[in-house]
DNA sequence: GAAATTTATTTGCAAATTACAAGTATTTAT
DNA sequence: ATAAATACTTGTAATTTGCAAATAAATTTC
């Protein structure tokens, strides 16, 4: 049987390229953590900083000054969560919105042209793998006998 | 049809969790750009300092650093090439050599426990669907109006 | 065949990124 | 009312980054 580890070494190396070169955006040059932050803000509901922070697996401490930054920046907006004034609801501005959904944008042309490189057949196929790899990893949450988070 | 993007940044965000939670290693703990240095000099033939930070998609300079950490740690070997003395091979030593191969067991551990949760169907077709991913890829070299290496 | 150009790698430096520990402010539990 | 827990921020110090410039060796040019 065939090397698992270096299928998915090499498929995610692709991909972590893909992410480190895309995308400026006007005149913004999003690094990839801003990118990850501006996603998952973007595809959450009114998420926390914890929240975001969570999902990207990030120290909360780098999170706070990352966010800060994007405030700066004039791509996220805090707004304190009046029922508990300790959390901040992290949302885009109009702004961050518009870079979000180019990044967005840029990101499924570059999916689309590597599918396009496969017939219909085999782009049904892969798009249903993936779906199933996430399922999986969902059930499987530790590796190296670190927990994973 | 559902949003490509999302489908692979969710996988690839795991996978980079994965890789970034793996792994330490008898007393070594080893960061991701160490794993996925001593990965890369493990899978080439020879390969020269260019050739894999080529391969890494990272700047040269702060490979340099990083590989003469790796010295110092006593995990990789650089040997000057006798016909072009401005080249550096690279190599494992023996203790690097037992590193890279127990992070890719672990690894592969990891791996092996995700298609543990699909039946062997499944398993044929999400392997199959990497493969078909990562020859499609090497057919698409370009995203964002930005060559990708 | 010496001088200029190119190539492979290293260092200077200054900025960005990281994470631990300690801090503030607010909420919840006792 | 006090103590403990939670959400987030700041101090600080180490690490990582990448551009520009340096070195050193090979190749090209005249």
């Amino acid at each position: 049987m065939e090397n698992l580890r270096e299928m998915f070494q090499i498929m995610t190396r692709r991909f972590g390229l893909l992410d480190k070169n895309c995308c400026s955006v006007g005149g913004f040059d999003i690094s990839i953590i801003h990118s990850h932050i501006l996603y998952e803000i973007d595809n959450q509901h009114n998420p926390s900083m914890q929240q975001v922070a969570e999902a990207l697996g990030t120290d909360i401490t780098t999170f706070s000054r990352q966010v800060q930054s994007l405030v700066k920046m004039n791509l996220v907006k805090k707004t304190p969560l009046p029922e508990d004034k300790r959390v901040y609801i992290l949302s885009l501005t109009t702004e961050g919105k518009f870079v979000a959904t180019t990044i967005d944008q840029q990101m499924n042309t570059y999916l689309n042209d590597v599918f396009s490189h496969m017939n219909e057949f085999e782009k049904e196929t892969v798009i249903r793998s993936i779906k199933l790899l996430n399922e999986a990893m969902v059930k499987t949450n530790n590796c190296c006998a670190i927990p994973l988070r």
